[in-house]
DNA sequence: GCTCAGTGACTTGTATACAAGACCTCTATC
DNA sequence: GATAGAGGTCTTGTATACAAGTCACTGAGC
């Protein structure tokens, strides 16, 4: 019945299931508006879309609906789950508190050390800047998570990640305007200027504050989204109508 | 293909899948003792077990996973997570961050208004005080779960529960001693106290170190505890052999 | 006695079959 | 015309079949 013999573990380095394909699959297209909230689907029709069966893309539809990203209705289909700006707002939150116990963690040589890359992508002359939405956008994604990652924290760092890529969707649309691509190089290398100081409290509060602008700014774009992706949605819907 | 139409949500209310009851149960045994941490076992003797088939069993397995209590090994059977010290001081870490953010967020009204339940059950009088290990340390949990839900942060309050969830394990071993009892209601009362006072930061003080208490307490009892996981598996699995 | 190849039982990964319920549509009735 | 009911189609929930790989054990060769 049960073994609890210790035997080697198989050691499967990177190995990639079926299950774990259509996983990143279906978060790549919620991530892309490919796949919009609100919307809902069946199991078939993504396992046709996919061409799997319906086993993987099952496995992989119960691990995104225990991330929050999907929901299930009884017999009824899935869906992607709707925007709920209050659930944004309270992740948001979330954020604030991890990284500024992440910072508070961090001593002044330790972000000298381990942030030596986001220093030499953020402190840098303003004619040197990337002026690309979607890049700057991963970026910094990448310079919050990187604040949380330098604690050593994995546990604190896999939280912060699950929660950022809650985020993602509408942190997406933050960045498609210019003036938040300057603000976001002028803070972050604000931050890491007073990392570097020393100056732990001052950079924490203008993290926090940095977090609260995106939250605020979010917040605003979100509301002018939804009528676009409602319109998106429709379209696509009158398309379908249209093919069969 | 795609259904993007809204046809009202079937509204299952509180439908209880053979997945869920698998999961809750295999959680419960995990917590127990009776699966304990680096025993290895299989899909198919889980599934006879629980008189399931192996979809079911699968599928909360595959839940288990992603929250970090068991793990899988590429045709070669699964693993409840070994313990892992530095993992239980890295989410014992995240709790701090977490509870410290919600106590600074908590105003002096909130606390008197939502936390009147905790009040009720940790500021009494020493004879008041229950003695029973098992009880208190629910009661414990339930504590800090309240001080993060009482900000009505849901997003952090159920990132907290999984975290709490995680450390379970551990943090039952720490109310077996009596001292440790007698110590958590005085820590409670006096935190209670400090954030009915309007005394934030103290209160925050704390917490922080109730916390870190728990932290140090669990690191040096789990050693002797592994000793004693390792003796109870070995007798059932004694037991087993001489079953068959 | 030791090493190593082969074999077979056992494991998970994936596909498929079937059951049970939800929802839409069409019809009969008022 | 409006409404209630029945049937059919579509959905997920669960069980099972099969494929592919792992691992422990056996036995031959030295």
């Amino acid at each position: 019945m049960m073994n609890a013999t210790p035997r080697q573990p198989g050691s499967a380095p990177e190995r990639i299931n079926l299950t774990e394909q259509v996983y990143r699959e279906l978060k790549r297209r919620i991530f892309n508006y490919q796949l919009l909230p609100g919307e809902r689907f069946s199991e078939s029709a993504l396992a046709e879309l996919l061409s799997a069966s319906r086993t993987p893309v099952r496995e992989a539809l119960s691990r995104l609906q225990s991330e929050g990203f999907v929901e299930v209705f009884f017999r009824s289909g899935w869906q992607v789950k709707p925007f709920d700006f209050n659930q944004y707002e309270q992740l948001y939150d979330v954020r604030i508190a991890l990284e500024l116990a992440a910072v508070k963690a961090l001593g002044q040589a330790a972000v000298a050390e381990r942030l030596a890359d986001q220093i030499a992508i953020w402190m840098v002359a303003p004619d040197q800047r990337l002026s690309d939405g979607e890049t700057v956008c991963t970026l910094d994604e990448r310079f919050h998570q990187r604040l949380v990652e330098a604690t050593g924290n994995q546990e604190m760092a896999r939280i912060h990640h699950d929660v950022t890529e809650r985020l993602r969707i509408v942190r997406h649309l933050d960045f498609s305007q210019q003036p938040r691509i300057a603000i976001t190089y002028e803070e972050h290398a604000r931050i890491l200027r007073l990392l570097l100081a020393g100056e732990t409290e001052h950079a924490a509060a203008c993290l926090q504050q940095h977090i609260e602008d995106s939250k605020a700014e979010v917040h605003k774009i979100t509301l002018q989204m939804i009528t676009q992706a409602r319109q998106t949605q429709f379209n696509s819907r009158r398309q379908i109508n249209a093919d069969s």
